[in-house]
DNA sequence: CTGAAAGCGCTTACAG
DNA sequence: CTGAAAGCGCTTACAG
């Protein structure tokens, strides 16, 4: 920047106003075309340190991953979410910083990105029902946004609605005709995302007078093979059901082949539907019958709402909660 | 640092020395630990920013993923690819700056990136052939480190052997009786991936003595549906393929569909391998046999490789390949 | 053993 | 309309 006010010379305060099109600084137009035609010859690009140091802010917002390698092998979620938090945050000159971390990491890895000042502002996916590390970032007022739900509601945060998009597929069981329903989890159930499938499925039970029964809920993990074990006991037990939700898609291809395992056929032995609508759903066999999470939107929409916070922007709501959409394929049919 | 440096009754220079570990300092156990005693009841963190500004370093290396939103969707190798990387360049106090840049975007966005000093170095996935963007970035000097090879031998990269994988994979199905395969690609032959196991595909057949048939020969383009039609077409054809090596097992999912529509099996009618060995790959049905590339090695590699030239260090060599690994599953068969 | 001073590349009151 | 100066929070010769 020095080099470009030598060259036209004026002082560097007036090279940085032009640049950066201060108001108010009334530069004569002569002056001001003659610093920028300059700066255009001499290849001048600003130092963003430099400026970072002045300004106090980085430009840069941390996604904290919180999975384990395993589960980043299967996931085309967070792809599809970086997508959607980099077209809003880019536009506005941040950046994504993208860390991971076990989710059963001893202490915090992320605290120290905002406390070093690296980042201005901190997304966190999957966090486990009480991480104590986000309460305290969160109270000190770092800037945070989760994808997902904790127990802590003043937390601002980007979610689908998991009870409703359960509901609407236990729902669809029963409106073709099933009354004994099982469900496998998409995860343990102290993730938040977990029991409120679960309550969205004993809800939908519930309203159509179907008794809950403990022996038809089983408990998945994250991968496929999560989702075979409670399939083959579902289908050994006693009174095996006609129809499994299963909370999540990529669950619900292990509860497939453990269905295929034991000799029986989907739909017309056991109906599957899942939660989540990845692109591989549309290819297994039969299709799956899901629940559509819009992954882009949701991380559009974290963009857009750390973005707000950080800026100070006082809002009516720091939750933004997505609709799920029912998407019938093939592995759900009709009861006779 | 200041507020440190008074608390202790020592300079900044003092604290920076103590806290910096510089050797040849030469501070007296005492005062060191009263400096390191204060900064812990002060809570002390460094300002990076502050830091990258004298230092001149950034600690940040992006990643350049060059993939349409819909590819990022089906896409399981970023994750596994960044979780690779971010392993190595963590470990020295670097961090991943993520940035999505559409294929076909008109111009860079991501020059952008090294020259206002945000990062120090980039590294780009899925690069155009003839990029020249990378191009000219590499010979300002830009670290850059590519993750696919392009027509440019002088650009260090990291990737797989892919003329020996789709040769593993042809040699396979005529190890087990084939003479009459088709190729479906897994994009674009201006891709170098493409091309190479293409050229493995040949290589394969040439030494079986098979004939070159260019009928037999398909694109697809990174999703499933690419993979339906080339597929129906083999079907179709007057002499059709008793085998066909898909160039990816995600356009494979779109041939493994086109099989079934036509009313034919897999492997009984023809047998079907596919590329990457991603995690679905074992829940298709049949079960994928394919290539295995090893998406976390690899980022694990090019995080290295990043690493060493930022820290000019002189390497024998800049290109690093890694090897693949036959995975034997249900689709393929022996040819009666 | 330790401190005063310059400097990294910018911005921004303040004064003229 | 424009410049001199202070300051952001650090490091690092240099001198004592």
């Amino acid at each position: 920047m020095a080099d470009v006010a030598r060259e036209a010379g004026v002082s560097r305060t007036t090279v940085s106003f032009v640049l950066n099109n201060v108001a108010d600084s009334n530069i004569p137009e002569a002056t001001r075309e003659r610093i920028l035609q300059v700066a255009r010859e001499l290849n001048y690009v600003p130092n963003v340190q430099a400026l970072n140091l002045v300004t106090g802010q980085t430009m840069m917002i941390a996604l904290i991953v919180r999975q384990t390698s395993e589960q980043m092998s299967i996931d085309t979620f967070t792809g599809e979410f970086i997508r959607g938090v980099t077209t809003v945050i880019e536009a506005q000159n941040y950046h994504l910083l993208v860390h991971a971390a076990e989710p059963d990491a001893p202490e915090s890895t992320y605290g120290k990105l905002v406390r070093t000042r690296k980042v201005d502002g901190l997304l966190v996916t999957s966090p486990l029902v009480n991480d104590p590390e986000v309460r305290l970032l969160h109270d000190e007022g770092t800037p945070i946004v989760l994808n997902g739900s904790t127990d802590a509601d003043d937390i601002p945060s980007v979610d689908v609605d998991n009870r409703q998009g359960a509901y609407t597929a236990v729902r669809h069981l029963i409106n073709i005709g099933h009354r004994r329903i099982g469900h496998i989890s998409n995860a343990p159930f102290s993730y938040r995302s977990s029991s409120d499938r679960l309550e969205g499925y004993r809800q939908a039970l519930a309203e159509a007078g179907i008794l809950y029964d403990l022996n038809l809920v089983m408990q998945g993990e994250f991968t496929p093979s999560s989702g075979f074990r409670p399939m083959l006991a579902l289908l050994d037990s006693p009174e095996p059901p006609t129809a499994v939700f299963v909370g999540s898609d990529t669950v619900a291809f292990g509860a497939l082949e453990a269905v295929r395992h034991r000799g029986y056929r989907v739909p017309e032995d056991v109906s599957i539907i899942g939660f989540d609508d990845i692109v591989f759903s549309q290819y297994t066999l039969p299709p799956l019958t899901t629940i559509r999470v819009p992954a882009y939107r949701l991380g559009y929409s974290a963009g857009e709402l750390i973005l707000k916070i950080i800026q100070g922007e006082k809002l009516p709501d720091y939750r933004v909660v997505l609709p799920t959409e029912l998407v019938i394929r093939r592995s759900t049919v009709k009861r006779p």
